[in-house]
DNA sequence: CTGTTAGCGCATTCAA
DNA sequence: TTGAATGCGCTAACAG
């Protein structure tokens, strides 16, 4: 199975025609006529030519490829804001390339080698849990290529982000539950790492604070995401002497573990306790009880993302670095609260 | 911001040394001094040298990528495959470039374009339920690069092909949702176009017959797998002279579409009207009632189709036509039949 | 309108 | 062990 390229030579001998004219048709320069185009098309067409992007992008110093870096593929939130990006990413002519960092530093720091060598035009990035060193990212900057940051980003960075507005979101779920009556209201955090996780919080407080709820410490638990703990933390809130009587969650696989959890011990959602989750997971309408939950416009996250490191990509801007793009949160109300 | 790369030639002027032993160096070449070699990895290292891998696959015509080509992402079902197929390629050292058709004949072929122009060493692909011609995929054929089909396959090609023994999850479906009582059985299927609604017909229409259960064409309904329309074809099915008391359904969004149907009918599951899925989605065990489903070894599918593709890759071997990896499902049984 | 020339960054012969 | 030369497939000047 020996792999034969057709090349632009082929097809200049076939038709006996130069290279570079070849090459013009190909490329609908104007500058050809409208006969020789036509033969050319037709036969390229017949041999299955293929321009090789790898010849045009060492010539051009682009390969109108974008690379995306991002945590996970577990939830159904970064699938759909990939879907957002490639959707404004095709329509510029741009490839996409996706890798996941597993939420490991190491492996991050593997893929942005991986985007390099493959010389791609820019990156999207959403950090892994576990980046606190960004050597790996500075080195884009360094070069020259642009990126852009969403949902998980980097504040040593001058560069574009793209996120939600984490504070008032968690703002009107815990005010909301405050309004449904609920007076000890827990919170399931995320790891300090991430800005999320302390926006998060802070609107949380906020909320309290509004209503003349004391903050007390022991309501909050920071944990590291990976929701097999979840039983652990519940179990420890119930067991309060003054248990809660609501507990909103850092996000919705998180708070979907907790209904369950919850469930599991005979007690009742939201009767005997409210949950509210973060980003309206797919699954968040379909578990019972379904979950009361802050939406995230997901794909215009991506979209949003994507458009704005093409920009970068095109223009030349030197200004980039102050845009940061902060898009609304939606409460959901449905059964959990 | 002008984008500078480093190069060898960088590299090489530096050190004084020639592009060719900088270049060894760098490839690990064992007749390179250890000197020369720590002077040069130290340097490269320090400067951000990065490899240009355009150049490397122009020279060696090989870019150790491999395109993934599916339908969608909107179901856990093919981000999960994907998972599987990253993480042996990775493995193997190679990058994965993930298209998605968006179940369009169009975008599929313009995928396959692309997949070409940038010269991947194999591709994925799972057709899109539109795609009823298949020259753009035999172009890969005749100029040798790899292929495996996963899921939806294409019984025109002779490549390899991984898939589950769609017949006999049906048939383990079905013959359950008999041995539990159900006597008029309605089987929710897909298009055909797709080799798989097929086989899962016949597998329903077996076990049946196995159970002296007359065939009754009405109650089989052939639909285009766009869940808009679910609740027209249950809303039929429920205004039937003898309406079903049970729904075998093609996949699990079309599952959970129809029970949430059911529900809002005042109907009850599995009381009423028992329904099966096929897929194990992630959001199958969270919906209320959980759905009893056919798994499919997701993962290991897309583990399975990277692996034979890379094989492929490497080796040179002439036989691979024949080879139809068919991985087992399994009946999980949940709360909705 | 078309042909000629010169590389893009690198691996890989062949010499030394 | 190192260096010089060749070319992967193509575009972009520069000429005609």
């Amino acid at each position: 199975m020996k792999r034969h390229q057709v090349t632009i030579v082929d097809i200049a001998k076939a038709l006996n025609l130069s290279k570079s004219t070849v090459s013009r048709a190909l490329t609908g320069h104007p500058s050809v006529k409208e006969d020789t185009r036509q033969a050319v098309l037709e036969l390229a067409e017949k041999m299955d030519y293929q321009r090789n992007m790898l010849a045009i992008s060492l010539i051009t110093r682009k390969t109108n490829t974008i690379g995306i870096i991002v945590p996970e593929f577990t939830s159904s939130y970064f699938p759909n804001v990939t879907i957002g990006a490639q959707e404004v990413a095709s329509k510029a002519g741009y490839t996409t390339v996706i890798c996941q960092s597993n939420e490991s530093y190491e492996t991050e720091v593997a893929n942005t080698k991986v985007m390099l060598a493959n010389q791609v035009d820019g990156i999207l990035v959403s950090l892994s849990k576990e980046t606190r060193n960004f050597d790996h990212l500075k080195i884009f900057q360094r070069k020259g290529i642009p990126i852009v940051f969403f949902n998980r980003v980097c504040d040593d960075m001058d560069v574009p982000k793209v996120i939600v507005d984490d504070f008032e979101g968690a703002f009107k779920a815990v005010s909301y539950l405050i309004e449904k009556g609920r007076k000890r209201i827990a919170h399931l955090s995320g790891p300090a790492s991430l800005r999320i996780s302390e926006k998060r919080l802070n609107g949380y407080k906020a909320a309290l604070k509004k209503h003349n709820i004391p903050y007390d410490d022991s309501l909050v638990i920071p944990y590291d995401l990976n929701t097999d703990m979840v039983h652990i933390y519940v179990t420890h809130l119930l067991s309060l002497p003054q248990p809660p009587d609501a507990i909103f969650a850092i996000s919705d696989p998180t708070a979907i573990e907790i209904i369950q959890v919850i469930k599991k011990k005979g007690l009742r959602v939201p009767e005997d306790i409210a949950v509210v989750g973060f980003s309206n997971d797919f699954a968040s309408g379909l578990i019972h009880p379904s979950l009361t939950t802050v939406a995230q416009p997901v794909k215009d996250i991506g979209r949003t993302a994507a458009q704005l490191l093409i920009d970068q990509i095109n223009r030349d801007l030197a200004d980039w670095k102050s845009i940061i793009r902060v898009l609304k949160t939606e409460l959901i109300v449905r059964e959990s609260a």
